[in-house]
RNA sequence: UGGGGUAUCGCCAAGCGGUAAGGCAACGGUUUUUGGUACCGUUAUUCGGGGGUUCGAAUCCCUCUACCCCAUCCA
């Protein structure tokens, strides 16, 4: 884990440590509708995670409350995508549809405290009464049905006895409420459908709204996360818990950014599109961001894990490099997986000078790698090595075998080229060579030194294989729809040529094919018959980067333009008031501006002003410190007042508090109301001035941080700032600043 | 045009008034019988822009800008 905890983590902790729960209780709650994907990963890593980190547990619950898209094909998807991270549920998979008696009840109780009701306006007419964004809806006259009529009503929804969309229950609470979500959304809507799981006894079926945060509730859920577009809803969420006055604790919902990455499209929407239109094969094809094509492509549960570690948690919109997920998965399979050979696009090489045959002894991981293992690898007169690892007329940097460079064969021996077979195209069919026999492999004693060391097979022993080669889905790094999809995404190589071991011994599933990258059994179509091998990933290549970074020209850099909106007017009374305060009172435009503009912060200002007379200092404590809390409140609910604010400034002003601690008392002021000079006293806040006092205390802090001190020396002028922290912080704060900037800047010269 | 969010390196992301963490990517170098790995080093005088408060601001205040979400009987 990294060492730096999320807001989420941060947010459990808290409310562990007040009490708020005993216990940490999370759930992971997909609708079953879709394949998971790596962005359902992302959120079961985060709550099962939570909850294993805290000693808590999470759920698995189905979010079964639409009959008409939802299939248990899906939940078996979803069973098996939490297993195979690694999570466990004891077994219990929850549904929201068990809780659709309890989750009726809960209706009927809504409707019978008068905040619900049966609505019969169609569709159509029910989003017109909505309104816009902009505009207030209106309430719909049935809306007024009394208790019975309504009780009445629900009751024969939920027989059967009305058609679909001839009325809905909604919540009764504010049409025109800024945020739409709250403009009386639907409870209920009526469904002759069949239900996975609850069949055909059930008519009506409760909305996510609502059956959401109950299912919580129910569970005793306590931290229910989700991702950001829910944001909206949690005033719903709230609403219904609070309004059914159920008995505490309840859960409290708190949002994430739901994952995007580059060259990636998460969508369900899309990727349906992209299995039903066959554009990819199924929903296990390795080039899906689901987690059965990841599974299947051959990824590791931990590689996925430690990417969701690695990529954090934040409220901010974000698209991840999949770099970072091909990093994961290397990484993890580096120290994991053997090392064999094998030739992708095969070229024969003749060693004229080798008769006979031998097996060599080859380890299959290197030494950096803390595991033990090898095979025979069988070596003849007859071999193949990699089409690319040849060249006649070699770029500059080129390591591997030319006309004139000899090259190694991994764990075998030095072959120098001498023939180059061609056919009538001009095309390399065959290369003559000769090796050295004194350059085996851990016994070299020929002195030839050589760039590099290619990968081949024994012609007469390698095995047949097919290896798919995958690519990114799509070439476009923020993919739209089809025109956006790589053409070269699958390349399948029917001949490739593998060395026996790997069929034979079978010493894994998952390989590192030497210098090529990481390959996986595929387990549907693999067969000892027909070998069928996945590329997980490949290696990081440094030599075709090299090769492609000479060429193109770097991108433009375009910095954007920032526009300057324009400022809201001032009116009549707010340029008066600006105008008295800049001129008369001689306050700066910004300070004045924000006063002038805020009637309840004027009023305050004015109002302090008149018992202490300090028009610059009460003005920019009450434009900055007033300001932030009546950002969350009303004037009236402040608990200090205008006289309070004219106590603290005037110790201010008399030097007997510095603006630090100033601040400080202003805090706790805001919170309990107390007076700021009981606070100073209390606590013992008045300023440290002397500085045969705070002298000793810079020594001291000097002495205990001589590489700072030697940095501040050479130059680095910030660090002032850390030495005068330090002073403040071992005087709680109480240290004259002026007087320790001084004395700090004179002790370092 | 209302409400709710978000902005810190090419991509993620810490940071909560006192020296701008870390990972990926990139670029150098060392080691290497994988052009892999590992290891070392380089890459933000600056936190969306502009003001203000403060001895000191990515952090507090004001203001502007950009992007995302909300008007499904989907979740």
């Amino acid at each position: 884990m990294s060492e730096s905890k999320d807001f989420l983590r941060t947010i459990v902790e808290e409310d562990l440590k007040s009490g708020k729960y005993k216990e940490v209780v999370t759930r992971f709650p997909p609708e079953p509708n879709g394949f998971p994907h790596i962005g359902h990963a992302k959120s079961i890593v985060i709550n099962f995670g939570i909850a294993r980190d805290y000693h808590g547990c999470c759920y698995l619950r189905m979010d079964d409350t639409n009959p008409t898209t939802e299939d248990t094909k899906y939940v078996e998807a979803l069973k098996d995508a939490v297993h195979w991270l690694g999570f466990d549920w004891d077994d219990t998979v929850y549904y929201t549809s068990d809780y659709f008696p309890k989750l009726y009840d809960y209706a009927v109780a809504l409707i019978k405290m008068g905040n619900a009701y049966v609505d019969s306006l169609n569709e159509e007419e029910i989003r017109e009464y909505r309104g816009t964004v902009t505009e207030p809806g209106k309430r719909s006259k049935y809306a007024q049905r009394s208790v019975e009529e309504n009780l009445d009503l629900f009751e024969r929804m939920k027989k059967g006895e009305f058609k679909d969309g001839e009325h809905v229950l909604r919540a009764k609470i504010d049409m025109s409420a800024a945020n739409m979500q709250m403009r009386d959304p639907l409870l209920y809507r009526i469904r002759h459908a069949h239900h996975f799981r609850t069949g055909n006894t059930w008519a009506v079926y409760p909305m996510y709204d609502f059956a959401h945060c109950l299912s919580d509730y129910i569970e005793g859920i306590t931290h229910s996360l989700c991702t950001l577009e829910f944001e909206n809803n949690r005033d719903i969420y709230d609403w219904v818990l609070d309004t059914l006055e159920l008995e505490p604790p309840r859960p409290y919902q708190y949002e994430f950014a739901r994952l995007s990455m580059n060259y990636t499209v998460m969508s369900k929407r899309k990727l349906l599109e992209l299995v039903e239109g066959k554009y990819v094969n199924g929903w296990d094809d390795p080039r899906l961001p689901t987690i059965a094509g990841y599974k299947r492509r051959g990824y590791t549960p931990e590689s996925i894990l430690n990417f969701c570690d690695q990529i954090g948690v934040a409220k901010a919109n974000s698209t991840v490099d999949v770099a970072q997920l091909e990093f994961a998965i290397r990484d993890d399979l580096n120290t994991k997986v053997p090392r064999v050979m094998c030739v992708l696009d095969p070229l024969k090489v003749t060693i004229e000078n080798y008769e006979g045959s031998e097996a060599l002894d080859a380890s299959y991981y290197p030494d950096d790698v803390p595991k033990e293992g090898s095979r025979k690898m069988p070596f003849s007169k007859e071999i193949y090595i990699d089409r690319e690892d040849f060249n006649e007329n070699p770029p500059k940097g080129y390591y591997r075998l030319t006309p004139e460079q000899p090259v190694r064969l991994k764990h075998a021996y030095i072959i120098t080229c001498k023939e180059v077979i061609k056919d009538a195209d001009g095309k390399i069919t065959e290369i003559k060579a000769e090796y050295h026999p004194e350059s085996k492999s851990g016994s070299d004693t020929s002195g030839i030194k050589v760039k590099s060391a290619i990968q081949w097979v024994d012609a007469a022993q390698a095995k047949k294989v097919e290896v798919r080669l995958y690519d990114r889905l799509y070439s476009s790094e923020a993919p739209e729809g089809m025109e956006d999809l790589n053409p070269n995404s699958l390349q399948v190589i029917k001949n490739a040529l593998v060395e026996p071991a790997v069929i034979t011994e079978k010493p894994d599933e998952r390989f590192q094919f030497e210098r090529e990258g990481y390959f996986y059994a595929d387990p549907v179509d693999y067969t000892d018959e027909k070998p069928v091998f996945n590329k997980i990933v490949g290696l990081k290549d440094s030599w075709s980067k090299k090769k492609r970074s000479s060429e193109p020209a770097p991108k433009p850099k375009a910095k954007k333009v920032q526009v300057d909106g324009e400022v809201v007017p001032m009116n009549e009374a707010e340029q008066a008031l600006f105008d008295k305060y800049t001129g008369e009172l001689g306050l700066n435009s910004e300070v004045a501006n924000t006063l002038a503009r805020d009637t309840q912060l004027s009023s305050l200002y004015e109002e302090s002003l008149s018992v202490f007379n300090s028009p610059v200092l009460l003005a920019n404590i009450v434009a900055n410190e007033v300001a932030r809390e009546l950002k969350e409140k009303q004037l009236n609910e402040l608990k200090f007042n205008a006289k309070q604010i004219a106590q603290l400034v005037k110790m201010v002003d008399d030097e007997t508090i510095s603006n630090k601690i100033a601040k400080q008392v202003f805090e706790q002021m805001a919170k309990t109301g107390e007076d700021p000079t009981q606070i100073v006293k209390t606590k013992g806040l008045v300023q440290i001035s002397d500085p045969a006092i705070i002298s000793p205390i810079i020594d001291e802090i000097i002495a205990k941080n001589p590489d700072n001190v030697a940095k501040f020396k050479a130059g680095n002028t910030k660090l002032l700032g850390f030495f005068v922290g330090q002073v403040l912080k071992t005087t709680g704060g109480k240290a004259n600043p002026k007087v320790v900037n001084e004395l700090v800047a004179e002790k370092l010269k």
